[in-house]
DNA sequence: CCCAATTTGTTCGTATGTATA
DNA sequence: TTATACATACGAACAAATTGG
């Protein structure tokens, strides 16, 4: 294995052990290369690949910093529907439910768990311009968000996603999502205010931390008459 | 601006312009670096760059090559519909339509394009596992494609994107999506043989080369009974 | 099968530029 | 202004992969 490659993989296992906190500063590229025994170049080439990643963000003049969650871009990247005009606008989310229960059969299926894993499953309904657009529904592994609790959730200052990485230390890297169309069920269409029926779109988000450990398991109905949802395909990796 | 970036730009616009061909192989970095008067270091740099947008490909002990469409890996990149069950498998299509005809006001406006401009029109079918999966309608700007005929598209050897780069000089680097749930109209539901009104996903698509300039419009209405349509979302860029 | 030539991959180190506090 | 941090540019040396003889 190349030189560095190894250091990238300490630096990674530092930020997954928590001794490199989100957020965190870390050390200069000089004194990293020092404390590694490498030459400055290796260096810069480890932290290159992890900036590439989004895993560390290089700031010139200031230094490199462990990323976290909660920018406005980050919200986009994971919430990306927006009216069909083009106009996007961050969310207004409200909770509808909060439960502690087991998994069952299909959701662990879908989720990678073992049925009955205890989870807490959220409620939640999503509004942009005030009408109400998608519902989610959340299953969260209780033992990974011990001392998860509906208060605590109802008042978090930013997003999920960084509520999981300050609260609880859990860092989203990446999501899997399987999109399908379905039809309003009774409950769904309440929520929405919708008639039942009407095609929804439903993704099924799997969001994974490092070593592809799944944190998250959602389904989002997504009301797609004013609003789409949108993404941006690049050449293969 | 960097040195390394106004060796990009020049490497950019050799391949743009065709002077670099989609498969052709670049001369050695030692050479290049020649060739533009900078250091091996800083011409590696460029290439890395261009490298990681997958516009080039460097093979170690080979050489460093103008990546091209093809391969069974971009397919999928850009058709990532599965089976429920996580089954992939290539596509089977079927070309129902090719005329040639002009923009309406609502295509010219998702497509970016002004209303009235020459296009060609083409219909086909998807079949996955030998069943109909999805309706594909492509508007290409005629003015790209010359020389583009019903019989040539049909009689490709490899992917439509293939095609648009050996026969036309188009390489596609990237695409949007726009997806939405919509009811099956009478015209998609015979086609696929499903009942008009079922919930379909509608997936509408701008294919881009450089500059973002559009070459490709493509609306593909799914049906997501059996299939899903899947994607990777990582950290933002 | 091995060798030699060629090409990219990795590592090193130094010097200078630019942004930030 | 000064100090510190990352960014850019240079170039040398050796490693690893590939190709052809």
């Amino acid at each position: 294995m190349p030189l560095y490659r190894a250091v990238k993989r300490r630096l990674l296992q530092a930020i997954e052990s928590g001794s490199l906190a989100p957020g965190s500063t870390l050390p200069s590229e000089r004194e990293l290369a020092t404390m590694f025994g490498v030459s400055i170049g290796t260096l810069r080439q480890a932290v290159g690949e992890l900036v590439a990643e989004h895993i560390l963000v290089r700031r010139q003049g200031r230094g490199t910093f462990v990323a976290r969650h909660g920018s406005e871009r980050f919200l986009f990247q994971f919430f990306h529907v927006e009216r069909a005009d083009g106009l996007r606008e961050a969310p207004e989310l409200e909770l509808l439910g909060f439960e502690r229960t087991r998994l069952d059969e299909a959701d662990a299926e879908a989720f990678g768990l073992k049925p009955g894993e205890p989870v807490i499953a959220i409620e939640n309904r999503l509004r942009l311009q005030g009408r109400p657009v998608a519902h989610d529904r959340l299953l969260l592994p209780a033992a990974l968000y011990k001392g998860m609790t509906e208060a605590r959730f109802r008042s978090r200052p930013a997003t999920i996603y960084r509520l999981y990485q300050d609260e609880h230390g859990i860092t989203v890297v990446r999501a899997h999502e399987r999109a399908r169309a379905v039809t309003a069920d009774r409950h769904v269409a309440r929520i929405l205010g919708v008639a039942p029926g009407i095609p929804m779109l439903q993704v099924r988000r799997t969001a994974v931390t490092f070593g592809d450990r799944p944190v998250e398991y959602r389904v989002s109905t997504i009301h797609t008459a004013q609003h789409e949802y949108v993404q941006t395909l690049s050449r293969p990796r």
